[in-house]
This record gives structure tokens, C-alpha cells and sequence, in this order.
DNA sequence: CATATGTGTAACCATAGAGTTACATATTGG
DNA sequence: CCAATATGTAACTCTATGGTTACACATATG
């Protein structure tokens, strides 16, 4: 039993972003972003929570990288970095790969092993020569 | 100012999804998962948690649908299921197609309009002294 | 310089969510 | 039928997190 963390043996990518795109309104922030750059203000017009709460969201996806800022004058430009979000692509295609290697193997078990107990039984699917 | 909900306009994928991967260990257990079925206890026992706190993991998983259970006699084996995770492979490529096209767009830009000041310039990227 | 503007921070609140222990519900095996 | 095994559920606790309001700061502007 582990007693420490998860402790997968397979590569955990960063937590931060999972969390950080778990959040409905990040996400929203994110594809508001998708046309350019924004102020905090403008983003903060989109959505209807306080500028506060916006302005925690936009600094917890600038923690993760997720978002880039660019001060001029009184004012802060976002722009979104979607760079982070390759460690979750990876994630979910292998998860996607894994299952399909299953199903491979499934197969070729299926294939190797007809029916031990009937030499003359036909192939499992019923679609011998 | 959009007064009810994000409403980005843009698709917005089904929230749980998103949720589910947020959490380490529901990600551990997938990854766990990544080998073929598992019953309830073989997964817990691989974790510092509780039976019970793992058993409600895998309670919100299935009713995401990134986990499919089958019953066999007083156990139940799980196993993975991906699916799901389209989604959100899909809102990370298109987060990062809208950046390429950003690019594209300033690349454009520059380009159109080199140097109105000066009509002997060359490229924009070059070296005046 | 005195204000108006654009933002971030601090202090609080309320709720969601992850973990725990105790207990209820199937099945299997003698 | 009864004890052991495999799980899910109920009832709680604690903490993380999203939201709010009030206030501090920096920069533009008349």
C-alpha cells in the first residue's frame, strides 16, 4: 500500500493546470481570450462576477502559465499561452492508448486460445473458414 | 454584461469531465486502470485513502462516464473508459489553434505593413545600425 | 495637483468536496 | 444457516475555493 502520495509510477503531470481548467469560468476566460488580448477589465465585463474574483482567476492561471500579462500604463493586458495544456493533452491520449493496447491483447488472446476444452469446437466468433 | 452564466458563445464542454480530472487520485486511479479491469478493493488498496473515499472516486467517475463497472458475483471489477476525455482533448486543441491563428494574424500584419515611415526599409525582422 | 480610472489585495463568508469511521447490504463457503 | 469477504452508504469533520465588499496603489488627465 502506498501510504505516501497516489505515487502512479506513471508520469503525474503538473496538478496546477487540471485545476486550473476545472473551473468553469476559467475555461470561459481562457476562450474569451482566444480572439487576443484583453484587460482585466474587459474580461471581468464578460462574466457576471465581481472584478475581485475575476482578478484571482486570472492570477491563478497566470500561476500556472496558462495566461500571460503585459502591464501598459494603468492597465493589464492577458493574452492566453495554451502551452501548459499539452501535459493534459498527453495525458488524455494516453489514457486513450492504453485502452486501445488493451483491446489489442484482448484480441490476440481471443485468437490464441479458441476453446481448450473442445478441440472441435469452432473459432469463439463463429466465423471459422 | 452577461448576467446569467459565462456563456462564452464557444461550445463549452460537459463540466464533470473536467471536474473528474482535476483530482490526483481520480487520475491515479485511471492511470491504475491503464492495465485492464480492477476490482474495488485491488484499487483502494493501492492508495493511502480509506476504501470508502476511493469507493465515492469511483462513484463520480462512472457517473462521468470515465469508468465502466461490472458486477461479478460479490465484487465489482472496473475498468476505464476514455471516452470522455475527448472533450477536453477537444477544448485544449482548439485553445491552441486559436493562438496559431493569432500568430498567423499578427505574422500577416507585420508583413502587410512594413515600415509606413520609411519606404526604404526591408523586412520587418531586419538589423538597421 | 486633485481626481478619475484600472487593478490588485485583504478580510470574510458560504459551500463544495475529500477523508474518516460506523454501519448496512450482497455473496461465497463451510 | 452462519461467518467471512467485498462493497456501498450515512453522518461528520475540515479545508479549499469561489464570491463579496472595502480599501490600497499606480497611472492618466483636466
Amino acid at each position: 500500500m502506498v501510504t505516501h502520495m497516489p505515487e502512479t509510477g506513471l508520469a503525474e503531470p503538473p496538478e496546477g493546470v487540471f485545476r486550473a481548467i476545472a473551473d468553469p469560468t476559467r475555461r470561459a476566460i481562457l476562450d474569451g481570450l482566444s480572439g487576443g488580448e484583453r484587460t482585466a477589465g474587459e474580461i471581468a465585463s464578460d462574466f457576471g462576477v465581481s472584478r475581485p474574483a475575476i482578478s484571482k482567476h486570472l492570477k491563478l492561471l497566470e500561476a500556472v502559465g496558462l495566461v500571460r500579462v503585459e502591464k501598459v500604463g494603468r492597465e493589464r493586458r492577458f493574452r492566453a499561452d495554451p502551452a501548459p495544456l499539452t501535459d493534459v493533452e498527453r495525458w488524455a491520449a494516453r489514457q486513450r492508448l492504453a485502452l486501445a493496447r488493451r483491446l489489442v491483447d484482448l484480441k490476440a488472446h481471443l485468437e490464441s486460445e479458441p476453446f481448450k476444452t473442445d478441440p472441435t469446437a469452432r473459432g469463439s466468433e463463429g466465423a471459422p473458414p
